[in-house]
RNA sequence: GCCGGAGUGGCGGAAUUGGUGAUACGCGCGGCACUCAAAAUGCCGUGUCCUUCGGGACAUGUGGGUUCGACUCCCACCUCCGGCACCA
């Protein structure tokens, strides 16, 4: 058997489709030539001729080997480039690596291997698949924010934000996890516990680094207008994340130690209904308020045991209220009546003023509160047409409601109130018209090794100062111990921690903190566009060419953070004058996840998908195309290993046919006169252009890759189908053709390889070299169409009917159908519709 | 609880603005050809039920509605997925 297929083995080889060195053969002349090579203007290769189009795929973090994600991410960016390049665009196509991050710390720590070596093996796999998959990447540019040349300027970016104001220091509270002794990232906490040791989470105060994207809240939510084409839901997220709220900040004074304290309120027309006051534990003047009073071991009772409490179960969803009085009341600025004050968890000092007037009746917390604690419920507002449920909290507020027990408000609708209210407050300097928002600023100080060291010094004398430019980048340096120790293992680098002042010259130590990887991540786009460039992050020309991205694709995992990150990045850096655009991402596109077994892939479920297994068996264009032709990229997919085959199935025939089309027909290589076609030849050319038309529609502006794949299986069906009756004739010939040319391009995208190996045989050029091909209208329209005839809406019928008929003309072929004449015949006909080129229906009585 | 998205054959999915037989294309399954045989390849068939083999009835989560006509629009409900969740 051995010897016998041995035998036959070459002969075979040379009939079947061997993606492994079609696919070498491309890839080797694409490196070769640079082809994905796009200069910068002002380069001498530039082509200032065409429109600049820049397409972005999220930039992976290096870590093992890239997963089916990963694949599904760059096939989809891949199709995007290539379609756009061949509709004449200028395209810019990058490729990088996020590459610090805790993964590769923690690694270390357990192995002792340097961070940076793990990191720098993963990218190697990383290349190296980027490079099997085929994608169509200018390697000129790779970038990878771990290397001194990158996150220099990324450490000038910090500087100049600090410049600007928009960094800086401040005490706050941290995830610190007693177990390891260090602070934790809020990705590393995980339902209050540490992600690596498991144990709950502590919170701490320790002197920590924000960018204050908070100035910027208003301009976040403002500029979604600027956006083309992003997810709706992704902006409603983000939205949500944002959380804006307007309403006003009202003044109550406490008269025993005569404090003012501001709150916070969306609803100022339920402030006669303010029936106590309640402050957060964290809140500085709790003890204050409480000192001297009978509460005053009861308060700091409650206040220790809740910073022991981790913010998850503070937050969980059906716990009892708690809290505690303080023995001390309040006035309300609008009816001067005292309320009683309470501390309590459920009010969060980082949200408004850490204070608030508590209306029971129209909010629902409030309710629980109030209820618990027998405390008074006053209704302010009612609906104008009855009464309210006194078991629960009435929280509508609109035009039918009016106001009660409140003075001289009185009747007046909720809306109308908040703005007399608000402005009543004003008059008296009780308060005023407030917005407020859950975006807290941006929290970038990491105790971590792993990541781009903050460009600063802790002088004794000058206290904090920056880095000068010129002396950047700060090296990371080398270390021993990963192991983290309540600080940042970068602090016991004695070597580089102790330095020189760069003001006074004076003994100093450096920052050991290092910036959270997304800030890494916030700018890499920039860099892309001038990654060389040893004076500037980037050239000003090239931002300007360049900048935005046209078609950013990526994960929804990073709906919210990264991608507000890089919104506020570009924004600051734009006002502090170095970029000229406000939005870096114009269109968005946001990938579906693969599944397997309708689960997400996980190690520990054993269900992952290896793409470089696949790539080995069936070919980078096969597992590429399967990728795309699961369904519409937007939505997941369940990963099966058939549906690959298909796929496969699907390419051999392309390949296989080719291969005899060649043999058999001479080279016509232009397309054929349409005037010349009938019959076969005809209907054949006519499906090519259908064809044509379908997936171009397909790619853009749809991102149906799934149904642009399956036209082209139907045109290379349809060149089975009569390949055999053409074979001779010139026409014939030309037609068979040039739709077997036409399927290697339309699946060029998908299968660059194969696309360009079938073009290069059928039509002796390079496919990526020409212009996407055109639908010929005149070959869209068909001379005759199949007419649906209706009665009552029901299908009758169907007539061939000619393109151009009248609507009596149409009238009269459905009226003359013997089907039609039967459920017509010795009824009424009361009505007719015709719709041109489609359908008549009778309707009948 | 709030905000999104989705429910179509055995499976992944298609139907682009309410208008060409709902289920393209692929998988799976069945059959045929080639072969000693198998694989590979090519071709044909494949929603469900009924049928006198002409065709007929019923089918897009459920129940209503609008319309000559609804997978598509409206109302109510059920299920699943994702995000946020004491944000005053």
């Amino acid at each position: 058997m051995e010897a016998e297929t041995d035998r036959t083995a070459p002969d075979e080889a040379a009939e079947r489709y061997d993606p492994r060195e079609i696919e070498r053969r491309w890839q080797r002349i694409w490196e070769a030539e640079s082809t994905w090579v796009v200069p910068n203007p002002g380069a001498p290769e530039f082509d200032e001729s065409k429109p600049k189009n820049y397409v972005l795929e999220m930039l992976p973090y290096p870590s093992g080997e890239p997963h089916v994600g990963h694949l599904k991410c760059y096939s989809v960016g891949d199709a995007i480039a290539h379609f756009r390049r061949r509709r004449g665009y200028n395209v810019i196509h990058p490729m990088g690596y996020d590459a610090f991050g805790l993964p590769a710390e923690n690694n270390a720590i357990g192995t002792g291997q340097h961070p940076r070596e793990a990191t720098e093996q993963s990218i190697a796999s990383f290349k190296e698949q980027f490079m099997r998959w085929g994608i169509s990447l200018d390697w000129t540019r790779e970038i990878s924010s771990h290397e001194p040349s990158y996150y220099r300027w990324t450490q000038w970016i910090f500087l100049k934000l600090h410049e600007h104001g928009l960094a800086y220091r401040e005490e706050a509270p941290v995830q610190w996890c007693p177990v390891d002794a260090t602070v934790l990232a809020n990705e590393q906490v995980i339902d209050g516990h540490c992600e690596r040791c498991g144990s709950l989470v502590e919170q701490r105060k320790l002197e920590q680094w924000f960018f204050r994207i908070t100035d910027y809240a208003d301009r976040l939510l403002e500029d979604f207008g600027l956006l083309e084409s992003w997810p709706e839901h992704v902006v409603t997220m983000q939205r949500n994340w944002i959380g804006r709220s307007e309403g006003a900040e009202v003044v109550f004074h406490q008269d025993d130690l005569d404090l003012d304290f501001n709150v916070f309120t969306t609803r100022p027309d339920t402030l006669f209904g303010a029936t106590f006051f309640v402050l957060a534990p964290e809140h500085p003047d709790v003890e204050g308020l409480a000192a001297g009073t009978e509460q005053e071991q009861a308060v700091r009772d409650y206040v220790n045991e809740s910073a022991r409490t981790s913010t998850e179960d503070r937050a969980s969803e059906d716990r009892q209220k708690t809290g505690v009085p303080l023995g001390r009341s309040i006035t309300n600025p609008v009816n001067g009546e005292r309320i009683p004050m309470f501390v309590a968890d459920y009010v969060l000092m980082e949200y408004g003023t850490g204070a608030i007037m508590a209306v029971p009746a129209h909010d629902e917390r409030d309710f629980a509160f109030a209820k618990a604690f027998d405390l008074p419920i006053r209704q302010v507002v009612k609906p104008a047409d009855g009464e309210v449920n006194p078991d629960e909290p009435y929280v509508a507020h609109t035009d039918d409601e009016v106001l009660v027990n409140s003075g001289e408000f009185d009747g007046l609708s909720s809306p109308e109130a908040i703005e007399r209210i608000t402005s009543w407050l004003r008059d008296k300097d009780l308060g005023e018209p407030a917005v407020n928002y859950r975006l807290r600023d941006w929290l970038v100080s990491r105790q971590r090794y792993w990541g781009a060291p903050i460009p600063f010094v802790h002088c004794e004398k000058c206290r904090l100062v920056p880095v000068p430019e010129d002396q950047l980048p700060v090296l990371l340096p080398d270390i021993e111990d990963y192991a983290p120790k309540g600080q940042s293992p970068l602090a016991a680098a004695t070597d580089w921690v102790n330095t020189e002042c760069p003001k006074c010259g004076g003994p100093a130590k450096r920052e050991t903190d290092t910036m959270d990887t997304f800030v890494d991540s916030s700018w890499y786009f920039l860099r892309y566009l001038d990654p060389r460039n040893e004076d500037a992050p980037w050239g000003p020309d090239a931002a300007d060419y360049w900048m935005p991205v046209d078609q950013y694709i990526g994960g929804v995992e990073h709906a919210i953070l990264h991608l507000m990150y890089a919104r506020f990045f570009c924004k600051a850096l734009s006002d502090i004058g170095y970029l000229d655009v406000q939005e870096p991402f114009i269109n968005l596109f946001a990938q579906g996840m693969i599944t397997r077994d309708g689960a997400k892939m996980s190690k520990s479920r054993g269900n992952t998908v290896s793409p470089a297994e696949f790539v080995d068996r069936f070919g980078a264009d096969t597992t590429r195309t399967y990728i795309c032709f699961m369904g519409p990229p937007v939505k997941g997919g369940d990963w099966n290993d058939q549906g690959v085959e298909g796929v496969y199935h699907f390419l051999s025939r392309l390949w296989r046919v080719s291969r005899e089309v060649d043999a058999r027909t001479d080279g016509a290589a232009e397309p054929p006169e349409s005037a010349e076609l009938g019959g076969d030849a005809r209907e054949l050319y006519a499906k090519a252009h259908w064809a044509i038309d379908k997936v171009t529609r397909d790619i853009e502006p749809r991102f149906h890759f799934n149904t642009a794949i399956a036209a082209v299986m139907e045109l290379v069906n349809d060149i089975y189908k009569r390949k055999d009756g053409l074979y001779g004739d010139p026409a014939g010939d030309a037609a068979v053709r040039f739709a077997t040319a036409t399927a290697a391009e339309l699946i060029f995208p998908f299968a660059p390889h194969l696309g360009s190996d079938v073009f290069e045989l059928l039509h002796g050029e390079r496919v990526w070299e020409r212009q996407w091909p055109e639908a010929d209208p005149a070959l869209l329209r068909r001379d005759t169409f199949p007419l649906v005839v209706q009665v009552n809406g029901k299908l009758r019928d169907r007539i061939d009917a000619d393109s151009g008929a009248s609507d009596e003309e149409l009238l009269e072929l459905a009226r003359a159908s013997e089907k039609v004449r039967a459920h017509v015949d010795g009824k009424q006909v009361v009505k007719e519709i015709v719709v041109p080129g489609k359908l008549v229906n009778l309707v009948v009585r």
